[in-house]
RNA sequence: GCGAAAGUGGCGGAAUUGGUAUACGCGCUAGACUUAGGAUCUAGUCCCGAGAGAUCGGGUUGGGGGUUCGAGUCCCCUCUUUCGCACCA
């Protein structure tokens, strides 16, 4: 009974009261306007950007949650380190769940999205996430997407925008034309419906001109992750060789005929072996050659061969392009000149060659190919060697090779070559030899293809074109945009895009002859809303311009930029395109927009659909609401059990339990602000106090640094139980408990922002914690007078002694040989050397 | 198949980059305070063996070699998992 009377009794203090205090503190940095930023002044400033959500229906879970923790986390230290920091937030607004919607619910997609964005900026709210709202742009708005127009007028006018007829994916799910980015393992990237092939004309950007600049830029980026720039290099996949012509042999001609040599009368391939040209037993297009047609056109089975392949052609790009392909050819029955050894080759078409890279043709060298034996074999085409390998018994038929080889082996039977070996030098000397005949030349090959940039969907930006019978594709002029996206629209779902069915928008006059013309009803991927957002952040409400040069180049390129892997390749990539196309309009002076990147893991856990561990998303069924969580333990709570999960770029398995420890420890530091008055006038054990409170400065200084926000968490709860252990035994004194109590408020506070800010209230600050500067550590004060030192023998640790912290070796060593342990362990055996590492250990190694 | 990353207690993970392996947290065990508690506090918790005991010995970072006074960390081989790319000529 007698605890009752005591001050300390937990039931007497004043509880931890999270739901106030949260709703206390949030209140004040809205009404604050705390995160917001004066662009004009730009001293010390620091871009930090996450990634702009689509406001779709679902409400953010907590695995959505990591990502925008870690960001605040790291702009509030930011502030506190006195930086000027910039953290926007904006909506990537356009898209197809918003349309969606439309059909099925008949809501007309602004207001969904507005609701949308409305419950998503509540929720960061509810987390005490720090935004610069005076900024918040919304890519549906007209005030947004009148810069798109105006972007793409620009491109088209340095012919960077252009209009195409070309085969292009087609996703059935969402009924319009994909980027090649967009398509995974041939299926959409958003809904996962098998895509197919259409020939349309389309909108793209010509991002191919940029490939080598996007390549050579990769290699600066220090601030990213290798993985990222790993799979940007191979998405634009740069390969070096050399383009060959290869005569067609006329109907009924033969290899002398002299018709040869006009141009309709050459099919050039693509090759980055052209050192192995002399075994290009045969030629192989792709079916959908534009020469095919050609081809067949005498043959007798014509008919078959075209629906063969009109087969071809409609097979979706997962079964064409998958590994367990068979591989499957026609042969046209024509033949091409090998210009190397003059002799006939056939002509086959064959569905593993691709429509779209290098030239669509092939020169089959089956002997040095493993796709091009594989086919020889099943075709019964010939195979000849061109590399021969030393052990090659001489008469062995290379149409009995198993494995085609690559690498091995000397030139044999091309006689100014005898004797090369594989490698850059004697490609050089073949491209060189090629172009002397005339048949050749070097070439550069990318896997990169122009951006597709329509869609045939209404939630988007309308792309700012009219036709005009007389005057053809027009663009509509930069004083007359925005090109409005009308609201009086009917949502069918049916294919085709809702804008076509509305007179008043498709009806409209040519703007170089007045007469009546069609608008464009295509719109823009939403992707190129996100290419160049970060800037318009500098310039939000800005009706005269797209942004303020001036402002970019004091503010950008974004310091810092937080997002998901899952735009390694797609936004990453165009962001970095359009930023050169920027460059080169002199709008920006820099090449790459986003100097860091930290891409955050994901979280997952267990899902009783699956039975399995997967990401947390809604459909998975595992997903873990914050609302909940927030009103059961605090925003605060869910922080810091986030933060501490595991490093923030490795995925993290949510844990419905731990959570709870986090919560105990804001609990207890709570707790130790409610007891400091306890602490006694002296105490024994100040200086260890002291001692532990710049270490663990130090240790979490250098935590956040390297975004090690789990292990600042692990040292700042240690510091918690020092305190508590120290208030409990009365160990340090009232001033020193103060100290480090103010010390772990500050380094807490951007992981645990609320409860810091009024535990700093109540301790009669004035400034608030986030404007107070990050707290600062003496090494001195680290360093201990006695040290205890770690003794091995034989490199096996048998004692710890203590010995001064300056002691030199020799006093060391003759400290460590004193112990009696040491001297048992060592068995009598004579000291052949002793290793001593400052600080922390001596090692004495025996005479065996 | 190619490329990259990673394998540490029952679980999430830590290790100042070659120097005390398992910090911190969850869970678990025992106890205290409680009408009660999924609250709070205290102690313990890698494995094996010895001891009543404080302790003492041995082992341990997927597996096998190597370098070193000393290896979770470096090198070689191997297994497993995850991710990315994949008929790109």
């Amino acid at each position: 009974m007698r605890r009752f009377e005591e001050p300390t009794n937990p039931a007497m203090m004043s509880p931890y009261d999270h739901k106030s205090i949260e709703k206390k503190w949030q209140d004040r940095w809205e009404k604050q306007r705390t995160a917001e930023v004066d662009l004009r002044h730009a001293q010390r400033k620091h871009y930090m950007l996450m990634m702009f959500p689509y406001p779709s229906g679902d409400r953010l879970h907590v695995g959505h949650g990591r990502n925008y923790i870690l960001g605040d986390a790291v702009y509030r230290y930011l502030r506190m380190h006195g930086k000027r920091a910039l953290n926007p937030m904006g909506w990537d607004a356009f898209g197809l769940p918003a349309e969606n919607a439309a059909i099925q619910r008949g809501v007309h997609p602004t207001p969904w999205t507005l609701g949308n964005i409305k419950v998503m900026k509540e929720q960061f709210r509810r987390w005490g996430i720090l935004y610069d709202w005076s900024k918040e742009i919304s890519s549906c708005t007209p005030e947004y997407y009148r810069w798109n127009q105006w972007l793409f007028l620009r491109m088209l006018e340095k012919g960077i925008a252009y209009k195409k007829k070309a085969p292009v994916n087609w996703c059935p799910g969402c009924k319009t034309v994909l980027a090649n980015e967009q398509v995974v393992e041939g299926a959409c990237e958003r809904c996962g419906s098998a895509v197919s092939q259409r020939d349309l004309e389309q909108w793209f950007f010509r991002i191919t001109d940029y490939a080598d600049r996007l390549l050579e830029g990769l290699d600066g980026l220090d601030g990213w992750p290798e993985k990222v720039k790993v799979m940007q290099r191979n998405w634009v996949g740069r390969s070096e060789g050399a383009e060959i012509d290869f005569a067609v042999v006329p109907l009924g001609g033969s290899a002398a005929d002299p018709a040869l040599g006009h141009q309709e009368g050459k099919i050039t391939v693509f090759t980055t072996r052209p050192d192995t040209i002399h075994g290009a037993t045969f030629l192989v297009l792709a079916p959908e050659h534009p020469r095919a047609a050609e081809l067949i056109a005498d043959h007798p089975d014509r008919t078959a061969l075209e629906s063969w392949i009109d087969k071809v052609r409609n097979t979706p790009r997962i079964e064409r392009e998958g590994e367990g392909t068979v591989k499957e050819g026609r042969a046209t029955g024509r033949f091409a000149i090998n210009p190397a050894t003059g002799r006939a080759i056939p002509i086959w078409l064959a569905n593993y060659v691709l429509p779209g890279y290098g030239t669509g043709s092939i020169m089959a060298v089956p002997a040095h190919d493993t796709r091009d034996l594989m086919f020889a074999r099943q075709e019964g085409l010939p195979v000849r060697l061109v590399y021969v390998p030393a052990d090659w018994p001489a008469e062995r038929d290379p149409a009995t090779l198993n494995e085609a080889i690559l690498d091995l082996g000397t030139i044999e039977n091309a006689p100014p070559f005898d004797g090369s070996v594989a490698g850059p030098e004697t490609i050089r000397r073949f491209i060189a030899w090629l172009e002397e005949q005339g048949v050749g030349r070097a070439k550069v090959s990318y896997r990169l293809r122009d951006w597709l940039i329509s869609r045939q969907r209404y939630w988007g930006t309308p792309i700012p074109i009219i036709y005009c019978p007389k005057h053809g594709a027009v663009p509509v002029p930069e004083d007359q945009l925005p090109v409005v996206l009308p609201v009086d629209v009917e949502f069918t779902g049916r294919e085709g895009n809702p804008l076509e069915r509305v007179p008043s928008f498709v009806e409209a006059a040519c703007p170089t002859c007045g007469g009546p013309g069609r608008r464009e009803t295509d719109t823009m991927d939403t992707f190129v809303d996100s290419s160049w957002y970060y800037l318009r952040y500098l310039a939000a409400h800005d009706s005269t311009k797209i942004f303020d040069p001036a402002i970019a180049a004091k503010w950008a390129p974004v310091d810092q930029y937080i997002g998901g892997i899952e735009h390694a390749i797609l936004h990453l990539l165009y962001a970095r395109f359009v930023c050169r196309v920027l460059f080169d309009f002199g709008l920006v002076t820099f090449e790459e927009p986003f100097t860091n990147l930290f891409n955050q893991g994901m979280i997952t856990r267990f899902s009783e659909k699956s039975g399995r561990t997967e990401k947390m998303s809604k459909s998975r069924g595992n997903s873990v609401s914050p609302d909940e969580l927030i009103e059961q333990m605090g925003a605060d709570t869910e922080r810091v059990y986030t933060l501490f999960i595991g490093p923030p770029d490795k995925e993290a398995e949510w844990n419905d339990e731990a959570v709870s420890g986090a919560h105990r420890f804001l609990s207890r530091v709570w707790r130790i602000g409610q007891r400091l008055s306890e602490a006694p006038p002296i105490g024994p054990a100040d200086g260890e106090l002291e001692r532990r409170r710049h270490a663990t400065i130090q240790r979490v200084t250098h935590c956040m640094e390297r975004y090690a926000f789990n292990t600042a968490v692990a040292a700042l709860m240690e510091l918690t139980n020092d305190l508590t252990r120290a208030l409990e035994e009365k160990t340090a004194s009232r001033l020193v408990c103060e100290e480090a109590f103010d010390s772990l408020l500050q380094l807490l506070h951007p992981m645990a922002p609320h409860v810091t800010e009024e535990l700093w209230e109540q301790r009669d600050h004035i400034e608030s914690l986030l404007d107070s500067s990050w707290p600062e550590f003496d090494e001195k004060k680290i360093r201990r007078a006695r040290i205890e030192l770690v003794v091995q023998v034989d490199g096996k640790l048998r004692d710890r002694i203590e010995v001064d912290a300056d002691a030199d070796e020799r006093q060391v060593r003759s400290a460590a040989l004193a112990s009696e342990k040491v001297q048992e362990h060592m068995g009598g055996r004579e000291l052949a050397k002793a290793v001593v590492v400052p600080g922390r250990l001596i090692n004495l190694v025996t005479r065996r």
